[in-house]
DNA sequence: TAAATTTGTGTATAAATAGTGAAATAAAAG
DNA sequence: CTTTTATTTCACTATTTATACACAAATTTA
């Protein structure tokens, strides 16, 4: 478990890092939000951002949107006051908890706790996009409640897709998480299951969004 | 939907209601067991209750087992402690689902999405779909009130379908759940076990699906 | 606009997976 | 101990799925 603490107070990020390497945790950190973003961008093994709101130049919320971009990583808010709330929701950008200031450390390792134990239990079983329904236990895809038969790469890929909405998805990224890290092949592999999965789609083909010299993305329209 | 909120502090419920509204479920408030109760009782379209264990006056369990003499309603219980877990277990009211505190408001609602998607638990001991009955007491299958012969892996197997009704259950699942976890030998066993379970089933046999690259899954036509 | 790069697509072939029957083992019943 | 029943393995077949590749279409770059 690593997790990745912003912000712009040293003092604050101190006591968090201590508690968090107590309980085991690996931890990085990052003074604002530029730095954040990069941090983000070149890990792909954070599993958890500890996230100030008050920030000099880049503030958390700013922040957060650019991290949407690249990643649904769990992220818990740190604000000093409980009416920021409102404007967290309205937000509607994934925000798993947050805690108000001053916080007992405790505290926050807890519900850190609480969300890396939370596992795959995760999100509704059920993803829907007008008639396009994704029935993850069953394993099942319809649209117009009529079930479209995916191959399991086709199934992997949508999931994938699904979960990763309006981020593009290069087709390494693609190739380690469906096909998994030894995968030896041709890259162009992808594009033909693309292909498929897009006519097994239908109407709803353009969904899968290319990304011209980098990937594919999901995308609701 | 409409999700009822009782907890005695108003903070925590303000947040679950918060999130709840997000999701668009409508929401009641009530701040100690009595007025529950009272809620319950004057209001037949309560779909779900959030309900803290630690009260004043009227603890959580004692709000359940009133809640109890009147309603079925799903209950999702909040504790301080994982302890209280077992306690709950053995107090065999029905609770549907539990969450510690601190809890992160995502996860809540998760949970009352995945419990409000699934219906009410079925307790009966007969499975009926069409001329196909199990009785579960009698351990004994019939179609069209004639006895079919299964086996006890046949029938572990069947049970274990029904029990997880349109869920793809992979092959370490089965074996697992119907072999037991130190279960060493081939994959394919089941595929012979399902062989004999389809043809015992005989214009049944397409209840169990073939989920490919996967596993199998029992759907109602 | 032409050339270069990248992506879309149809098709042939290779690979993986599931269905099935029969034989070998193991377990239970008589 | 013998017989019967149940379970498991295994080889073979049928089917589905994955991949490579060639060429077309689209987009970008020079």
């Amino acid at each position: 478990m690593k997790v990745l603490i912003v912000d712009d107070e040293s003092g604050i990020r101190d006591v968090i890092k201590e508690y968090c390497l107590f309980e085991n945790y690996d931890v990085m950190e990052a003074e604002d939000g530029m730095s954040a973003l990069n941090a983000v961008k070149n890990n792909d093994d954070i599993d958890i951002i500890v996230l100030d709101i008050m920030m000099p130049k880049m503030d958390g919320y700013t922040t957060l949107k650019e991290i949407r971009k690249l990643s649904k990583v769990p992220v818990i808010m740190l604000s000093a006051r409980s009416e920021e709330y409102n404007k967290l929701l309205s937000f509607e950008l994934g925000v798993d908890d947050y805690v108000t200031k001053p916080f007992s450390p405790k505290e926050l390792i807890a519900r850190i706790k609480a969300i890396s134990n939370r596992g795959v239990k995760d999100d509704s079983n059920i993803y829907k996009y007008k008639t396009l329904v994704i029935d993850y236990l069953g394993h099942k895809v319809t649209i117009n409640s009529k079930e479209i038969k995916l191959t399991p790469k086709e199934y992997e890929l949508l999931v994938l897709f699904v979960q990763n909405k309006s981020i593009a998805l290069s087709r390494e990224t693609l190739l380690s998480k469906v096909w998994g890290y030894d995968f030896y092949g041709d890259d162009r592999t992808i594009d033909t299951h693309i292909k498929m999965l897009r006519n097994n789609l239908g109407e709803y083909r353009d969904l899968i969004v290319t990304v011209r010299g980098m990937g594919y993305k999901f995308e609701e329209v």
